[in-house]
Order: C-alpha cells, then structure tokens, then sequence
DNA sequence: GGTAAAATCAAACAATCGTTTGATTTTTAT
DNA sequence: ATAAAAATCAAACGATTGTTTGATTTTACC
C-alpha cells in the first residue's frame, strides 16, 4: 500500500497518541485534532480507526524488512561479533522506534487482537527468534559457545531487557540520578548502557570463554 | 482500606478485563455484568470507575509486601542462593498474578498516569531494585561476585525476561510445539524454563565461577 | 477554462460511555 | 417488631464515541 503526505501525516499522529494513551484511549478526534486534519479525513482515508492501527503495521513493519538478515551473510565475522551486532541491531530498532514499539507492546498484552496485526507481530518475532537460534547454533557448530542454551528464552531476554528498559527509562533516569540531563543525551546514554549489559550477559552466558574480571 | 466480598467480586472481574483489554477499553457496564451486579454499584462503592483501579493497586499492593524480605536474614544461604530464591519468587509473583502485571505493565507503557498508582508502581519497583543490589553487594563483598555488573539493568533484565514470557507466552507455546499440553501443565513447564534460564543467566553474569559444560 | 475527481468541511447520526437519580428491597440493630 | 442503614435496581442524564452525510472547495486533466 503506498501513503501520501497527509496519510503518513494522520498514521504518525496516531502511532504517538496510541503509544501514549491505547488505542481504546485515543479518540479518532484526538487524532484529527492533532494531525490538524477533519474528523472524517480518517474514515474517508482508512475506512475506520480499526484499519487505521492495521495501516500503521502495515507502514512500520515493510520499513525495516531484511535488514538484520545481512549480517549472517558476512563470513568474517565470528560468532560473539554476530550476536554483537544482533543485540546492537535490536537496540537500534527498539530504541529508534520507541512509540511503535510501546503499541506492539501493549498489542501483545492484550487478547482481543486484531488477526493481521497478530499477524504481522508473529512473522516479526519469529524471524528475530529464528535468527538468534541460527547464531547461536553457528557458534555452538565451531565450539564456541556452550552447548545448554534455552534458545528461545535468550531472545526473550533481549527483547525482554529492552522493552522493559524502554518502558521504565522514567524510572531508570530517577534511581540513577540522571533526571537533569538532557533527554537526547540520555537516549544516547541508555543505549550504550544496554548495549554494554546485554553484550556482558550474553558474552558470560553463551560463550566458553572465561570471565576476565575488570 | 477493607473490601467485602462483592467488592472484592467486583475488582477481581475488573483485573481480569482490564487485563485483557486495557483500562480504556473495558467499560463499566462489563465489569458489571461479568461480576453479576448492577451498574451503579461500582460508583456506589468505589465512586468511579477511576478509583475502582486505584483500590485494585491497593488490594494487590497490600497483599504481598515484605515477603521477600525476609530471606535476606537468613545468613545460611550463599549469595547465589540469595539470588536464586529471589528469582524464583519474582517467578512466582509475576506468574501467579499475571492479569495483575499485566495491567502495572500497561500502566508503565502510558503516560497519562494516576498520581497514586505511579507511586506504587515506583514504589514496588524501588524495593526490587534495592533489594537486588543489596543481594549483589554483599555477593561483591565477599568475592563470590564480579565487580564490574551493571546493577540497575539486572533487575531490568530480571523482570523484564519474565514480563516478556508472560506477555508472549502464546507464541512460546507455538515454537516449542506446545500447543496441545494442558493449560495448567504449560504454566508449570514455562516457571521450570524461566527458572532454569534466569538461574543460568544470572550465575554466568554475576558470579566469578568458570563454566560448567554439560 | 471547463469538467470530473479528490479533498475538506460542519453537521448530524446512532451507539456507548461513566455517572446520578430516586424508588425499592434487604439487612442490621435496638 | 420497628426504625435506620445499606444494598440493589431500572431508568435517565449529558457527554463522548466512531462513522456518515451532503454540501463546498480544491486539485488535476484535456
């Protein structure tokens, strides 16, 4: 599906308004009323509000398609670079991507779900979860990592530590007195702060390596 | 604050569908007909439907407080039994109360909060924290622990991997083939992983031990 | 420049929302 | 048994919900 200015306009006005307040939170006045459009502009472009959040997936999810798939391709690479730049990847995304992130969240929380948007976050998580166990499996072939790994509990945990980091970021500034500094600088902090942790964990967790204490 | 039993009737149908479909998108009218008690009951008793979520916190919150606390005077245990039981019983607390968590992780994800219900989110947050680095700290002290953890992401990690499970637990199900185990079985199945894995996770990051390849 | 299509608008639609009302029943206590 | 208090109910309240209508303006094309 392909979207003109004033589509993408009204679908990123909803994406920050459903991610701030539910989907069921938001009006589709609200919407208008910030997206500077008519009420009957989203009915008129997407039938409804239900095919609006559809028309969102749709846009958000054919962005960043096989993009990660890349990396196993280079063969330069050994096993804990790849995991490495899986982890930096996925920060990326998740951190880059904050509201869409938060909706697929809350998406997922829910039980009354919408058959394509299931549908979409099935495929998006069995690809991310499919390539982990495809790295780790490489590495456990070379014997470089170890060989009891719950494969697909470790991406739960990536994605685990990252949605919850996100969803918490307010806490996490309190607890770690960083509630003066400047909001793209802590972006910027946080990420390399989860980039540092998960590398740790999973290096110490999947590898044989012994721990090198620093 | 004291609930009677068809209050409580009433907040426990409430958990169940605000867990399910969000505060915003249950209405008091289903939480009414679902508890088999007139409309006007829950502004009778609670004076709003805000405030009907606000006594759910307060129920929930009451319940389980310094429970865990008191296995840090148990001097027997070695730090990473410490930290063991306590993931264990964030497994417990977590699993056994999901529409609950269900509902603080949606609350987490919105910014439009209710002033009290964030400070017993803070709040409850705070003393899990605390708790973990004190587990740490004194796993550091000792020298069973490495120096160089990243204290406040471990809890991250820590309920952040349950929280994820939980949320997605469904698709767990469908990747591992699980589909057809009975319901009560799965739950099981899903603490023994979550405990074996977070256990793994933690000893591998945490601890100054070499590993044990089996 | 004229015409058809697309876009925009205020207004209205029926449905549902949370809450209140006022009468009625049930429970409690003297 | 009686009076007061608590609980329950159907009905109605005004506000807001998502959506549609029909008229009007803007845009695109020959």
């Amino acid at each position: 599906m392909e979207y003109n200015a004033k589509q993408i306009q009204i679908i990123e006005v909803a994406e920050r308004l459903f991610a701030d307040k539910g989907f069921a939170g938001t009006s589709v006045r609200d919407i208008a009323q910030e997206a500077n459009v008519n009420v009957s502009m989203i009915s008129y472009y997407f039938g409804s509000k239900e095919k609006l959040i559809e028309a969102l997936f749709a846009m958000r999810m054919g962005e960043s398609r096989s993009r990660m798939e890349m990396l196993l391709g280079n063969e330069d690479l050994i096993p804990i670079q790849k995991i490495n730049i899986l982890i930096d990847s996925a920060i990326d995304r998740l951190m880059g991507n904050q509201c869409f992130h938060n909706i697929m969240m809350r998406e997922q929380l829910s039980s009354e779900r919408t058959p394509t948007i299931s549908e979409h976050i099935r495929g998006l998580k069995l690809r991310n979860v499919q390539l982990m166990q495809k790295l780790i499996e490489e590495g456990q072939a070379v014997g470089a990592f170890r060989k009891n790994i719950d494969l697909s509990l470790m991406s739960t945990t990536l994605y685990g530590t990252i949605n919850y980091a996100i969803a918490t970021q307010d806490f996490y500034k309190r607890i770690n007195g960083l509630e003066d500094m400047e909001e793209a600088e802590f972006q910027i902090h946080l990420r390399r702060k989860l980039s540092q942790h998960l590398k740790s964990l999973f290096k110490s967790t999947v590898t044989n390596e012994h721990h090198n204490q620093n």
